[in-house]
DNA sequence: GCCGTTTTCGGCCCGACTGTTTTCAGTCG
């Protein structure tokens, strides 16, 4: 079972225990495990197996033991109990804005709802009201969510680069603004997480009435829902959620801090603090012993003052940086600067829409030292086919262009078959400067099977890297089922590199995989995949998945310049 | 239910808002 799906049972079993009345902090519990196990980077079922689960911090033994009778049996008996008494329909009541647990509970003692069927008929029957704690509003309220299309589903994401493109429009326009002192996007987008649920933007302002009409006025926002000298709440007209808050100049730190979150990061960090007598908010930090409570201007002073590093916001999701920045021992994170050249491209050969020369260039533009050109190979399809004989002509082409001051390579993006093999014979292969291999088809091939194939294209001599090793697209394509431990074993022990596939739509492997390979020693490759030149300009989020992943510049083959790289391929050994 | 620079028991972040309330519980971020 995977690590996703193990979680998820635990989420849900949080969630009846919840409505069950249970005391919060078992509730917290089993999230916060759910979380762990999420992000355990490592198959969580094998850890069961060798009777290590409890390595992750918020397993203890009661949650080890369920974890065992999950993959035993396939669910877990506590959770078939509570459903016996609590209907799962619950869980969606819950997701209607202003009703929780709680009142779920309450609605479904008295009226017997259970569904979100149920709701709406007594809300439009006019029955709600009349329980205790509820009143008309809370009524007029549950009919307005379910109008608006609530379906009880978790609220839906938006793609990093969608909201990035309007959030650094927004504050762009905003820090031109005449009373702008300081404004910053924070939340999950400074996290450069893979989605976002909304937009913060964070601001210091010498006239706040007259910031917040001009962000209210910007030609991306749709609606203005609350405003005041504070702050707003507005949506954008594609329908992304925007929160404008301001504060005083003097206390901008704290508040970027708050609202860069991750809320368990800040949790973590607060309760660390409360043991040290210090209680942290988006105003400042109150001190038990001198009674005061001070307001800091920049984050740094904020993490000074409570005895640790400053935090690059990538590393801020509750997964070690408070122990290493503590320690001081936060790594130096990979920067989009240390990138030397770009491994992974196509053109107009395949399914590109430009030529090498242009690819070439605007890598050139862009600082790269090289580029290696790999267009799909001989089996793709889609008429985005390159056969031998037109690759060879390629590469002939390549060695004679004459470019300055940027190295083309000749290399390929070759199809792994279902066997494990490439789709061009070695003499092709070995007239390339590089090569890539990746899955394109058959994606659902059972686990085992789709494992072997990958560790038998690493076998290969002439395989330099794999190319996105997961196939999963954000939002719309679950990865292919892989064991990615025994993948990242077998690229430490054949020396073939693991990319980190930039487009944003991918970010593949992802921040928790790129860690656990770093851990284990695998070398990694960032690149774009670009198919425009302008697409070359995604290698940003293949680098913030690189900082999420607490990667250094040393763990990335293409920050070097292409001869140092070269010696330390599996080809080279 | 988990965990340990205060602890193997007794805690477990902080503040704002809403709607329903005579002082606050529940929800949300």
């Amino acid at each position: 079972m995977r690590n996703g799906e193990i979680a998820e049972a635990f989420e849900e079993l949080a969630s009846l225990y919840e409505l069950d009345g249970v005391v919060v902090y078992r509730v917290v519990a089993y999230r916060n495990a759910a979380k762990a196990i999420r992000e355990a980077g490592v198959s969580v079922e094998e850890m069961a197996r060798q009777g290590r689960v409890e390595e992750l911090s918020g397993v203890g033994k009661t949650i080890a033991e369920k974890i065992d009778a999950l993959l035993e049996t396939g669910s877990i008996p506590a959770a078939e109990k509570l459903k016996a008494r609590i209907p799962s329909g619950l869980i969606a009541v819950t997701r209607i804005p202003g009703l929780g647990p709680k009142r779920a509970r309450l609605l479904y003692e008295t009226l017997d709802v259970a569904s979100l069927d149920n709701l709406r008929e007594a809300a439009e029957q006019g029955r709600l009201k009349d329980v205790p704690g509820f009143g008309a509003k809370a009524e007029e309220n549950v009919l307005t969510a379910l109008a608006a299309g609530a379906d009880g589903s978790p609220k839906t994401r938006t793609l990093l680069s969608k909201a990035l493109a309007i959030g650094e429009e927004l504050v762009g326009a905003l820090r031109d603004h005449s009373s702008a002192l300081k404004v910053e996007l924070a939340g999950s987008a400074r996290r450069w997480g893979d989605d976002v649920k909304d937009l913060d933007i964070v601001a210091a302002s010498s006239d706040p009435a007259a910031f917040v009409e001009a962000f209210g006025s910007s030609p991306a926002i749709d609606v203005v829902h609350s405003s005041g000298e504070a702050g707003a709440r507005a949506v954008t007209h594609t329908g992304l959620p925007v929160d404008l808050r301001i504060v005083p100049e003097e206390a901008f730190g704290n508040l970027l801090q708050h609202f860069t979150g991750s809320g368990k990061h800040n949790e973590a960090l607060r309760t660390a603090a409360v043991k040290r007598g210090l209680h942290v908010s988006e105003y400042g930090i109150a001190d038990d012993e001198s009674g005061d409570s001070l307001a800091y201007a920049t984050e740094e002073e904020v993490y000074e003052r409570l005895g640790m590093q400053w935090v690059p916001p990538e590393l801020r999701e509750n997964r070690g940086e408070l122990e290493a920045a503590r320690a001081g021992r936060l790594p130096q994170l990979i920067e989009l600067d240390d990138i030397r050249g770009d491994l992974h491209m196509h053109t107009t050969a395949s399914d590109g829409h430009a030529s090498i020369e242009e690819m070439a260039e605007a890598a050139r533009e862009r600082g790269y030292q090289y580029v290696a050109i790999t267009d799909h190979s001989a089996s793709h399809g889609f008429g985005d086919d390159v056969q031998p004989d037109e690759l060879l002509r390629q590469v002939e082409r390549i060695r004679a262009l004459e470019l300055e001051g940027i190295t083309v390579l000749a290399g390929t993006e070759s199809n792994i078959l279902l066997d494990g093999s490439l789709d061009y014979e070695d003499p092709v292969l070995e007239q390339l400067d590089w090569v890539v291999a990746s899955v394109h088809t058959s994606f659902r091939t059972p686990e085992k099977e789709q494992t072997e194939r990958m560790m038998n294209a690493m076998e290969h001599p002439l395989v330099d890297a794999i190319g996105h090793p997961t196939g999963r697209l954000i939002e719309r394509r679950a990865p292919y089922a892989i064991d990615i431990d025994r993948v990242i074993a077998k690229a430490v022990e054949t020396g073939t590199f693991l990319e980190i596939n930039a487009n944003p739509d991918r970010r593949d492997l992802n921040d928790v995989y790129a860690k656990a390979a770093g851990e284990a020693g695998v070398t990694l490759v960032i690149d774009s995949d670009a198919h425009w030149p302008h697409t070359l300009a995604n290698m940003r989020y293949g680098v913030a998945t690189g900082r999420r992943a607490w990667l250094t510049a040393e763990q990335v083959a293409n920050t070097r310049p292409w001869a140092e790289l070269d010696k330390l391929r599996k080809r080279s050994r």
